[in-house]
DNA sequence: AAAATCGGATCTGACCTGGA
DNA sequence: TCCAGGTCAGATCCGATTTT
């Protein structure tokens, strides 16, 4: 029951650090040396099937690619594929990563290897225009190509929202480890070196080793989940700011304090700005949930 | 009167750099 | 992956002020 909220938690944070890097998008359709044996790719791979019939071999499986499929193939795994030479495949591709710190996103979240495409025109137009942007020359390109690549990961993750957890490596990761005894010990203080110790570095390297996963440095990181916390405990509970800054492991006048930094407003009157939203400059009271 | 906020001064430890 | 050293931001203390 936790654990769920814990690894939904551990996955939107790996998703809100991801950097994502197209590097080729194309349409092909494939000749009869389209084939490969066993290869270990270094990118990851998104099919999107238009015609014809192929075969694809990864991770122990056998698939039968056809029409409307979109297949996802992550970076680092066994890789076959051949044509059906009679039918060959016509599919929309492209080669991007995804990572977090300097782990594949993949490696982390256990996804299908394939899914059945919602709404084709979409994907095909988007598709046509990560072509078009990455041979063009706009300034904006690559912001336009992130974002692009960025809807069609979210839509492929929500589509197999049931499909969808945690692998064993990103489980026992280390900083899968760190990051969940960092939501468990929110009300106490933690130090970076008992951070370490939990996955045996010296404090110095982990430093290095945390920012370059999370891209925040673990105090940042600490605060963040506290003050998210503190937001969440005003907007929902008549919990008294006191009783907060406690609950979250801080004294008093250094949550007012840190919380002013970031939000802007102190934790009183954010609460009492919460619910509310403003319409050209004019209050309007809304329902909580 | 109690709870909450703010600000300044001070100290500690987080973080970075460069090197092994 | 670890270590030493220097810098600066984060954390604490305390008292003054504002809000409820």
């Amino acid at each position: 029951m936790d654990q769920d909220k814990l690894q939904l938690q551990l996955m939107r944070s790996y998703l809100e650090n991801t950097q994502i890097n197209m590097q080729i998008a194309h349409y092909t359709k494939v000749g009869v040396n389209w084939r490969t044996n066993n290869r270990m790719p270094n990118e990851n791979r998104l099919y999107f099937i238009r015609e014809g019939e192929g075969w694809i071999h990864i991770r122990g499986k056998d698939y039968s690619p056809r029409r409307g499929q979109l297949y996802l193939l992550p970076a680092g795994m066994r890789l076959s594929y051949a044509p059906v030479v009679e039918n060959p495949l016509g599919k929309y591709w492209c080669h991007f990563s995804a990572t977090v710190g300097d782990v594949n996103l993949f490696q982390m979240l256990e996804l299908p290897h394939w899914i059945e495409v919602q709404d084709e025109r979409k994907l095909e137009q988007q598709f046509e225009e990560l072509i078009e942007l990455s041979s063009g020359s706009q300034v904006t390109a690559p912001l336009r190509i992130k974002s692009i690549l960025l809807d069609i990961i979210s839509e492929y993750i929500e589509q197999s929202d049931d499909q969808l957890h945690l692998t064993a490596m990103s489980s026992t990761s280390k900083i899968n480890s760190v990051l969940s005894y960092i939501e468990r010990h929110l009300a106490e203080p933690m130090t970076v070196e008992e951070l370490a110790k939990l996955v045996h570095f010296h404090p110095n390297y982990f430093l290095h080793y945390f920012k370059t996963m999370m891209g925040l440095s673990p105090i940042v990181y600490i605060n963040k989940k506290r003050l998210d916390k503190a937001r969440r405990l005003l907007s929902t509970t008549d919990m008294s700011v006191s009783a907060i800054a406690d609950e979250i492991g801080l004294e008093l006048y250094y949550f007012s304090r840190i919380f002013k930094k970031s939000v802007n407003l102190s934790p009183t009157e954010y609460r009492k700005a919460s619910g509310k939203v403003y319409i050209d400059g004019d209050e309007v009271w809304v329902e909580g949930e």
